[in-house]
Parts: C-alpha cells; sequence; structure tokens
DNA sequence: CCCGACTTACTGACTGGTCAGTTAAGAGGC
DNA sequence: GCCTCTTAACTGACCAGTCAGTAAGTCGGG
C-alpha cells in the first residue's frame, strides 16, 4: 500500500473517531472523512480491527517522538516531556486527548490495545524518570525519588486527559499544578530550564 | 416502577457495560444480566439513552455519598475521600472506574453526560477545598491553596481511573503518591488522622 | 363474595435500518 | 495484458424500538 494512502486513511479515521467517538465509529464515516469508498478501505486493511491497531500504532508512535529534544539541560527536557503532554490545542495533533480516550476505553475489552498502552506508560515514565535521574546527579534538581516523580507526571497526564475529554477543560489547567508540584520536589521552577 | 425493579435494571446495566463496554452494550445484554426481556427494560425505560442517564445518575449519587463522614478532623475527612476515590476493588462497587470511563469517553457527544460529570467535578474539587480550608484554619494542616489541593487530588483521581481502565492498574498505587504530595503541602501524614 | 373493568408488568414475534465485510466488474497506469 | 486500485451492489448479522397479546393483581358495585 501507499505510504500517502494509508496516512489519508489514518487520517481520516483521527477525523471520524473524534467526531463520532469510537462507539459511533464505523468504516462508512472513515470512509466519508477520507476520498474513498468503505470498500476501499477494506482493501487496504481486511478488518476495521486491523486498521485501529495501525492507527493506535501511529497514534503511540507520533507522540513518543514528542518526548524528546536534542537538547542536554535537564530542565529542557523535562519542559519538552511537559509540552507534549499538556500541549495547547496545536494544529497538528488536534483531538489526540479524545482520540486516545476513546481508545483507552476499549482497552478493558482489546488485549492489543492494552498491551500497547502498558508499553508506552513504560516508555513514558522511563523517560521521566532519566531526566530526574540525570538532573539530580548533575546537582540541577533537589533530591527526589525518579520513579515517584515520574509517577506522578503521567498520573497528571492521564488525568488532564480525562479532564479534556470529559470537562473539556484545557490540559494547560493541569500543567500548572504539575508545575507547582514539580517545585516542590525538585526545586525547578517553570521556564528557568529555557532562559537560564 | 418498582424501586427493585429499577435497582435490578440499573444493576444489569452496570454488569454488561463493565463487560462488554459502551460499544458493546445493547439492550439484548442488559436483559441477559437481569431476569427480563429487552422488551420488558423497553417497558420500564422508553429509550436506551433514558435508562443511561438514570444510570448515570445513580453512579454519581452513589459515588457522591461516599465523599462524607461524620468525623470533623480534617484529617480523617480527607483520609474519607481518598478511601473512596482510590478505593480498592470493594465488593459492591466493583467495576466503578471502568463503568465511568466508558460514560466519560461518550461525554463528548452526549451533552447530558458532561454537564454531570461537570457538576460532579465541581461537587468533588469544593468537598476537598472545604477541608482543607479547614485543617489549615484549624492549624492541622500547612499553608496551603485549597483549590490547587483540590485540584491535584481530583486530577489524580481522574488519572487513577484512566489507569484502572486501560493499564490494568490498582488504584492504590496512586493513592501512595498523592499521600507523598499531600504531605509535602500540608504537612499530613497518611494514617495519622485515624491514630491521633 | 364474586364479577367485570381496568392497570401493571411482562413476553415473543416482528420491523426498518445499519453494520462489517464480500464480490464482480471495471478504470487506468506500466 | 496485467497489476493496483476503486467502484456499486450485495449479504447475513444484529441493532433499537414496536406491537399484540397475556397473566396477575386492584377495585368498586351488587
Amino acid at each position: 500500500m501507499d505510504g500517502e494512502t494509508r496516512a489519508e486513511i489514518l487520517d481520516a479515521t483521527n477525523r471520524a473517531l473524534c467526531e463520532h467517538g469510537y462507539a459511533g465509529l464505523t468504516v462508512q464515516r472513515i470512509a466519508d472523512e477520507s476520498s474513498m469508498t468503505s470498500a476501499a478501505i477494506h482493501y487496504h486493511f481486511d478488518t476495521k480491527e486491523e486498521l485501529l491497531n495501525a492507527f493506535l500504532d501511529d497514534l503511540i508512535e507520533r507522540f513518543e517522538s514528542k518526548l524528546s529534544c536534542g537538547a542536554a539541560d535537564p530542565r529542557k527536557r523535562l519542559d519538552t516531556v511537559l509540552d507534549a503532554v499538556f500541549s495547547p490545542k496545536d494544529p497538528e495533533s488536534d483531538g489526540f486527548p479524545v482520540a486516545i480516550m476513546e481508545l483507552k476505553a476499549q482497552a478493558p475489552y482489546h488485549e492489543l490495545f492494552r498491551e500497547r498502552f502498558l508499553d508506552f506508560d513504560g516508555v513514558m515514565r522511563g523517560v521521566v524518570a532519566d531526566i530526574v535521574r540525570d538532573g539530580v546527579a548533575a546537582g540541577r534538581f533537589d533530591e527526589a525519588d525518579p520513579e515517584e516523580v515520574a509517577r506522578l507526571i503521567t498520573t497528571m497526564s492521564n488525568g488532564a486527559h480525562a479532564r479534556a475529554v470529559a470537562l473539556d477543560e484545557h490540559p494547560a489547567e493541569t500543567r500548572r499544578i504539575v508545575e507547582d508540584a514539580l517545585e516542590l520536589r525538585l526545586g525547578w521552577t517553570p521556564g528557568e530550564g529555557a532562559d537560564g
């Protein structure tokens, strides 16, 4: 299959999922969001489930790539993670919290989904814990348990996404609370990483 | 309608929702979990939507009642909230995180659901903020912004439920992190409220 | 004390519509 | 002429909701 065609179907899936939710997601509606018919989509993906697996893979992969930046400074690296997680509604990944929540709610009935979310959670917690460990070792952060800080950030991220979907609340509301908590633990003040 | 019949239908809805998810929830499956036929359920509730609204009302009402205890001690009151939110799998309300997540994921497409979740979030944040305010005023807690503490706890609660569903993680994992954060802010050590 | 009228709670059979997935018949580039 | 891709038309399964009919109970009148 053409990479462009694949991207178009996955993109149409994202729009259809955000607009109608998982329960209202049909192959016809994905087709409506693309330039193809539902039969064309079945030509490229044998089953709806196969398409959804590919979609979740793509979604997580794109998100993981946003967690890292080239910088060495732990504060800048932590800032990059917070940007990715509590990102303002950027035009490229708009609807990300909705799409991911719709799929998360299916995890109990979809072993493959659950595995991917578990894997991704491990990656994200690892990234944060590494940053904290490096920052503490370099004397840039106060002493703190890296695993515990990672768990705080990821759980707050999960909460922010749930709130964005269920309460239509902007994730930045949560970012402020997380930054305050990090300041208490790491002596880290928001924005300081970028300025000096 | 008989209160007992209503309770049976709502209970069957809970089981069917947890077992099949929102997307797989059909009136037939609710009927299968009860002692009635699907036509009998339509006799009591005109539409599936009406039944789901009643179910969510009941779910939230039962949860709100668990947030308060008779005690006056702020530490005991905060402990009660944490018990309700990060409750171990008790036989009575088992599947609560799953049921509530399935419905939360529908909030963007269901204005009535969204309104109820917003209302409930306000109640919960109010309960926590009141406890913190009282505790600070009584000198039992260190100085802290009640609204910010309330937002931390509710967002961590949202995150814990999302993780329980998507990662099959026990909410108690999150409780530990929340208690550590509260200790930092309020000088509150877990269990101290119960002992003296 | 019993009878007919009415109500409540329910059933099994059904309907119109929608779903995922299939199939056969091409269109258009190489 | 073949291969990739797309289409319209279709199938069988399943959905929410309807409907006619039934069984059990309530209640006022004689």
